[in-house]
RNA sequence: GAUCCAUUAGCUCAGCUGGCAGAGCACUUGACUCUUAAUCAAGGGGUCCUGGGUUCGAUCCCCAGAUGGAUCACCA
């Protein structure tokens, strides 16, 4: 083998932790040097003929018998008979197969015809007829082979079955269990389908940002991340809500977006981090006018892809069929526990129920509207198996919704239950802006009580309202969980071609790291750097005055001499360093050196140090370090603000500028920890 | 985050009171002119997920960890 074989394969897997590469890839290996030693290359080809498809041949075989087509796919099973042999073809359509006999083709392309593997993409060309065994298939009077399969596929039977790498490698996925495509292809037509009816409604579809100054329009965590050019921390969007009742203010009257949300969430079979929805509001409507809607997209999806609205989803049969049935969340706790709220009318009452129904732990030091939310939750969703409308929720857990004029604690909205879960929300869209002010402090005040996920203010969005929202109606339904319920998928990693999957091989980043570090002769204690400090292009983008250890000239610097005078151990033990983990850090206002450190020392308060280095280091890169500081330094004061003591780098002097470089340890050693 | 289960050849899976690691498919070589999970013969292929511990000896037992799945919790 050579080192062009060799490079290619590494190229082919650098995440390939085995030292040694297959057996089956170097022999499909070898057969591509042979191709191109013989002036084949397979992968020089651009462009194939594809007369027809697998299915439209075999579906159609009366028309198609005897005449010569063209077709195009990937091997999937080889079966030799000595002088004559059947390929499985595959395409975007299904199988067909490809009949070969020896004297079919000149020698030379006959040889090369049984040197394929399984994997292999070819076109074919020939005549379409019937084996003796009945199989339609197409005799192969002359074929290409388009690209070189390397590594093997799984096995041709149970294909491959394991989860993980299903969602990892989706690809293998498709080609070895081509009935998931079924999924994805339905996917697709219910978002046109959803696209084709509110173009039908006259809605036009929009697009509104996805970096967001402030994540609003639900409850929930976002990701964050930065803006380079305006130093500037912006939010993944969570909703696009408030970005479409402006355009609602701004006169589009029918707007819809169908896009993805980012919510920092747990994951589940039913959450993934980033997922898909739709969302829409029309003017001059209210709740009652989006249940029609939600009732019209659902159903019309339903039978685009299904043909039928009675459809089966685990162990459910369920009728999409409209009008879905409609009750109030009140009707529903009734009906599920005997309870009128309509009678209870203050918090202590409600959470006296709420104990006498056994869920006083759930219930305490909750409002009576937030009560009856949990009542809902827990005794009611999971009896609402048939499309059902839940409607009239307590304005405590909605945020953005208009009150009801008949009863101001409650808010005209709704959601819709299928199965237990939840498809869709849905609002008489909040439109006072004085009333949206005040939700948004309430919120406020809840979110400073330590929840995470009330929303935050959106002075901008309330000025918006201040120009006059009309009656709005809003909805948004969750794409996924539409596409699950649609397909009778159980999770959502099933309806996502590429769901969000924790990284493999830890190992291979540590790896990196050391091979990285013994190429880096002055990085003794500065291990845990992360893999993408290593890369150059980063510390470039860093803008960092940091001296480029790679090309150190060592007799350029100078450090500072040695200290002749000696302290006992008795002294030195009495400085107490520690390690500690960056628990915040950011850049201390008008100081021109100063950042500022939020600590944790093990002991379980935070500490605050403030060290002079900001030349050196950008404050959020600092976060999650762990770093050494000495912690029984006397308090001091620096721009008016108070350091509990010193955080250790190493300094230096390097072409007479000052060089300097925290102390950056591995992560696993714990806060607190003493130096000795 | 909690509990349970899983991780063995490229794939699907066996296996072992703790004693040199097994099958089918796939791969290599040979036979075969209509097969279709083709067949027949021979052969190659392993970090038994990782790291510790117990042991004369660990894929197996114990501890810790990684990844995935399920259930629960959280979460529109």
């Amino acid at each position: 083998m050579n080192n062009d074989a060799n490079n290619s394969q590494q190229k082919q897997n650098p995440a390939d932790t085995k030292p040694d590469v297959q057996e089956q890839v170097l022999n499909r290996l070898h057969k591509l040097e042979e191709l191109e030693q013989a002036g084949q290359n397979p992968f020089w080809i651009t462009t194939a003929e594809q007369t027809e498809h697998s299915k439209e041949i075999i579906e159609n075989y009366a028309e198609f018998e005897g005449k010569n087509v063209s077709v195009a796919g990937r091997i999937m099973a080889k079966r030799g008979m000595g002088k004559v042999s059947f390929v499985d073809l595959q395409d975007r359509q299904g199988n067909i197969q490809i009949f070969t006999k020896f004297d079919a083709l000149a020698d030379e392309d006959y040889k090369a015809w049984q040197n394929l593997d399984i994997g292999d993409l070819i076109s074919v060309k020939g005549e379409v007829f019937t084996t003796q065994k009945g199989e339609i298939s197409i005799r192969n009077q002359g074929y290409q082979l388009l690209a070189k399969c390397l590594r093997p596929l799984p096995e041709k039977f149970h294909g491959l079955t394991d989860t993980d790498t299903r969602y990892r490698k989706r690809y293998l996925d498709l080609i070895v269990n081509p009935e998931i495509k079924e999924v994805f292809e339905k996917r697709s037509k219910i978002i046109t389908t959803l696209r084709h009816e509110l173009e039908e409604l006259d809605f036009i579809e929009v697009e509104t940002p996805l970096l967001n100054l402030i994540a609003g329009g639900a409850a929930a965590r976002p990701f964050v991340t930065h803006h380079n050019t305006l130093d500037l921390s912006l939010f993944l969007r969570i909703s696009p809500e408030l970005y479409l009742k402006r355009l609602i203010v701004g006169g589009f009257e029918k707007v819809y977006e169908i896009g993805r949300n980012f919510r920092n969430e747990g994951m589940s079979t039913k959450h993934n981090p980033e997922f898909t929805m739709i969302e829409l509001y029309q003017a001059y409507t209210d709740y009652n006018g989006m249940m029609e809607i939600s009732e019209h997209l659902i159903s019309t999806a339903c039978m685009a892809v299904n043909g039928t609205l009675q459809i089966k989803f685990g162990e459910y049969e369920l009728d999409l069929t409209p009008p879905f049935a409609r009750m109030t969340m009140l009707e529903a706790i009734e009906k599920y526990t005997g309870i009128d709220f309509t009678k209870i009318e203050d918090d202590k009452t409600a959470q006296k129920i709420a104990e006498e129904k056994g869920i006083a732990e759930l219930a305490a030091g909750k409002t009576r509207g937030e009560i009856i939310n949990i009542f809902f939750e827990e005794f009611c969703e999971e009896h609402l198996i048939q499309p059902t409308f839940i409607y009239d929720y307590p304005i405590e857990i909605s945020p953005l919704t208009k009150k009801k004029k008949s009863d101001p604690r409650m808010t005209e909205r709704f959601e819709i239950f299928i199965c237990g879960a939840e498809y869709g929300n849905a609002y008489s869209e909040l439109n006072d802006p004085r009333d949206q002010h005040e939700r948004f402090i309430e919120q406020q005040k809840q979110r400073e009580a330590g929840d995470e996920e009330a929303n935050i203010p959106d002075l901008d969005f309330v000025e918006a309202l201040e120009y006059g929202l009309p009656p709005t109606g809003g909805l948004g339904i969750g794409i996924d969980r539409l596409v699950m319920l649609l397909t009778d998928s159980a999770s959502i990693r099933d309806v996502l071609l590429f769901p969000t999957m924790r990284p493999l091989g830890n190992q291979i980043i540590e790896n990196e790291v050391i091979n990285q570090e013994s190429a880096k002769p002055f990085d003794s204690i500065t291990t845990n750097l992360d893999k993408t400090d290593l890369e150059q292009t980063d510390l470039e983008k860093n803008d960092l005055e940091k001296i480029d250890f790679g090309k150190l000239d060592f007799s350029k610097i100078k450090i500072e001499p040695l200290f002749e005078d000696m302290v006992d151990f008795e002294t030195f033990s009495k400085s107490d360093f520690r390690v500690v983990k960056v628990l915040n850090c950011e850049e201390v206002p008008k100081s021109k050196k100063l950042l500022k450190f939020t600590l944790d020392d093990g002991s379980g308060n935070d500490r605050t140090i403030l060290s002079g280095i900001k030349d050196y280091y950008k404050a959020e890169d600092l976060i999650g370090k762990t770093l050494i500081a000495i912690t029984n330094l006397p308090e001091r004061k620096m721009m008016g603000l108070p350091s509990q003591g010193m955080i250790i780098s190493a300094v230096y002097e390097y072409d007479g500028e000052e060089g300097l470089d925290l102390l950056i340890l591995d992560d696993d050693i714990p806060a607190g920890a003493k130096l000795y």
